[in-house]
DNA sequence: ATTGTACCTTCCACTCTTGACAGGTCAATC
DNA sequence: GATTGACCTGTCAAGAGTGGAAGGTACAAT
């Protein structure tokens, strides 16, 4: 048990409001999709997990077996407590930097078209960022004003990106 | 084996010279430590597992059993391919921006001390970088060059966290 | 001669994540 | 009445990553 954000996460979406793991689901595919990803397995697995320790309790039952989750008061208390009194786990691992750490093996022209297709990506996913801020009814819940926040976040990292792969690829450009 | 970069972060270390499983573990965690961590069990079992494929070989065995290992053509080959013909894998987890979501959880004042010291945190790290920049005698084989774009990554990320989170904290301030 | 230190490899137990599979229910439409 | 689609929960196998223990060798300095 040595850090397990993901079952934060899940507690954090019922400090929220209750859900079903199928609501939960939904959330992790959206909200969450940029910034914890997690699959079915995982979200039923630790919802049984965290019932079973009392973090969270069956609050209603519907239809289809539906079972909707709340968030108890110690579930409550440990959130809190993940958040104020522990560090965050800072272990960034970057598939396309380590993939620039070894264009040394490629021709200058085709590091180029690598970091050329890099900048276009992170343009894309700029405009798509934006298009959604744009769409998204900012409401007053917690998820929706910290949320925002999570979304700016993505924006400034999207436009830097770009300036980085253009610049980037300006170096490398420049070695032929 | 639908992705696996581990393997070819030690083909890319071997594709520049020769090396023992010790110094790659050097690399790993100077070099490629804010870019790819991997541990010790991790690397000495893909060296036995590239070894077994052929896609790298003993080129040297020296004192306290050291094997040296040399990428092969085959292993050259398969890291050239994987560089230009698949697609990197982008899914991205951050446990700082995770607890973002969940900062209504707190009041206002507990959230702005934690973007506070997140501004902190980028504001030092991106010293830490500036200072390694000044350090680094940057030379001209593969890993130097290229090496050096990933720092330039790593200055204007944190660059770019430490803004923004002095921007969510005024943001949070402000509803105080 | 001992001792400390750097060197060097290997194995194990555990957690996290992925992807696929399996199964069942309700509501509306044709 | 049958089909479709959204709803809803659960399990399993395998890979990837973590942390630590274990064990041994060469070398230099005291």
């Amino acid at each position: 048990m040595v850090r397990m954000s993901l079952r934060h996460a899940v507690l954090g979406l019922l400090a929220d409001r209750t859900a079903s793991g199928y609501d939960l689901m939904k959330l992790f595919d959206t909200s969450l999709a940029n910034v914890w990803p997690a699959t079915q397995s995982q979200v039923y697995g630790e919802l049984g997990k965290l019932a079973g320790s009392g973090l969270i309790e069956v609050s209603a039952e519907g239809p289809r077996g539906r079972k909707d989750y709340a968030i108890t008061k110690r579930g409550l208390d440990e959130l809190r407590s993940w958040l104020i009194d522990t560090e965050p786990d800072r272990t960034r691992r970057s598939e396309t930097l380590l993939r620039v750490f070894f264009l040394g093996v490629l021709t200058p022209v085709e590091s180029v078209t690598y970091l050329s297709v890099e900048a276009a990506r992170a343009a894309g996913e700029h405009a798509e960022l934006e298009r959604l801020d744009a769409q998204v009814d900012w409401g007053d819940d917690h998820l929706s004003v910290y949320g925002r926040l999570a979304l700016e976040y993505g924006l400034r990292l999207t436009a830097m990106q770009e300036e980085w792969a253009s610049w980037a690829r300006d170096q490398v450009g420049e070695l032929t």
